[in-house]
DNA sequence: TTCGCTACCTATCATTGATAGGTTGACACG
DNA sequence: CGTGTCAACCTATCAATGATAGGTAGCGAA
C-alpha cells in the first residue's frame, strides 16, 4: 500500500467537503446538487461517489465536523475562568454564535428532516450529539452541585431554549426581530438563571 | 360560470392538501413525490398541478392552514378564565401539544428550510405566522401590562424557547430524553415566568 | 345540436441521485 | 527497463422526480 496516493484521496475528501459546505452556505442544504458539488471540486459528478457512499453521506460527515466544532467551543466555555453563571453564559453564547456563523452545519446538525441514512451514519450522529450535549449537562451538574434528574431536566430545558432561538433566527430571518444582539443577551440571561433556582 | 364544477374543484383541493398532509406526516414532508400524492388521491399525476402552481405550493398551503389551527388554539388559550399566568402557560402547551400532534404540519410551518416559493408565498406565510405570534406578544403585553421594546424582547424570547423544544423533541427524538411531559411542564414554567420579572 | 370550458388524461421533458464498466498513470518488483 | 497492480478517475447510462405540452371527455348554456 503506497502513501501518497492515499494521502491525495484524503485531500480530496477534504476538499468535496469544504466546496459542499461552501455551496450549501450560499445556497442552501436542499437546492445544491451532486453536480454542482462535482463542478466546484473539478471533478466529474460519478467520482464523488469514490469517497462518499451518498449525496447525504456528504451531509453525515459535515453534520460530525460540525459537532466537533461546536463540542470545542462550548468545552472551551466551560474550562474558562469565572463565576459558574458567566461560563454558563459564555457557553450560551458561543452555541449561538456557532448556529448563526456555521448556518449550514448547524442546519445540517440539527434542523433537517429525518433521513434515510444508515443507521450507523445515524448512531454517528446521535452520538456527536450526544457529546456536545454532555458539556452543556455536566456544567449545569457543576453549577447545582448535584445530577439528579430535576437538573437533567434545567440542562434539556436549557438546551431547547438555546436551540429556539438559533433555530427560528436562521428559519425566519424576515421576522421583526428587535436588536439581535439584544435579544441573545436577554434570552441567554434567563436561560442561565434556571440553573440557580 | 357554472357553480357545480368550482365545487368540484374546491372539493378535489382540500383532498389532495389532506391525502398529501397525512403523507407527509407518515414518510416525512421530503420523501413524498407528487406521484405519490396523485395516486393516493386517484389521479394522474400532472393533474396535481390543475390545482397546485407546484408541489411546494401544497406545502405553502398546507403551512398556512396549519398557522390557522396554531393560532385558533393560541387564541383560545389567550382568552380563557384563570389568572395571567395559567392563561400563558395554558398557551404554552397548546403551542407544544400542537406541534408535537401535528408534527408535519409544524414541520412545514416552522422547520423547513428556505425555499424558492414565490415572494408572493413567502409574504402570506410571513402574515400567517405574524398573527400568530402577536397572540403571544400580546398575552405579554397584558400580562406585563407595557407595549415596550423589553416586552417585546420577552415574548420573543419565549417563542424562541418554546419552539426550541418542539424541534429538538421531534428531530431528536432517539435522544435520551427525561419523561417527556415532565420536561414540557417544567419547560413552559420556566419560560412563563419570565413574563413576570 | 353545437359551443365553450373545466377537469382530466397520456406522452414527454430536463434534472436528479446513483451505478456499471472501462481507462490512466504512478508505484512495486523482477 | 518492462510489466503487473491498483487507486482514482472518466464516460455512458439508469430510474425516479418535478414539471410542461397538448389532446379529450363531459357537462351546462345558447
Amino acid at each position: 500500500m503506497t502513501v501518497a496516493p492515499t494521502q491525495r484521496t484524503e485531500d480530496r475528501r477534504e476538499q468535496i467537503l469544504n466546496e459542499a459546505m461552501r455551496l450549501f452556505l450560499d445556497h442552501g442544504v436542499q437546492n445544491v446538487s451532486t453536480r454542482e458539488i462535482a463542478k466546484a471540486v473539478g471533478i466529474s459528478q460519478p467520482s464523488l461517489y469514490a469517497h462518499f457512499k451518498s449525496r447525504e453521506d456528504i451531509a453525515v460527515k459535515l453534520s460530525e465536523r460540525a459537532f466537533e466544532q461546536l463540542s470545542a467551543r462550548m468545552a472551551a466555555a466551560a474550562s474558562s475562568t469565572g463565576t459558574p453563571h458567566e461560563r454558563l453564559h459564555s457557553m450560551g453564547q458561543e452555541y449561538v454564535a456557532f448556529g448563526l456563523e456555521q448556518s449550514a452545519a448547524y442546519r445540517i446538525a440539527f434542523m433537517l428532516e429525518k433521513t434515510t441514512a444508515h443507521p450507523t451514519d445515524q448512531q454517528a450522529i446521535h452520538e456527536s450529539g450526544m457529546r456536545c450535549f454532555a458539556i452543556l449537562h455536566d456544567l449545569f451538574k457543576t453549577v447545582r452541585n448535584s445530577d439528579d434528574l430535576n437538573t437533567a431536566a434545567l440542562a434539556q430545558s436549557a438546551w431547547a431554549s438555546m436551540h429556539g432561538l438559533v433555530a427560528l433566527l436562521l428559519s425566519r430571518p424576515e421576522f421583526p426581530w428587535i436588536d439581535q444582539n439584544a435579544l441573545i443577551t436577554c434570552h441567554l440571561e434567563h436561560v442561565c438563571r434556571r440553573a440557580f433556582d
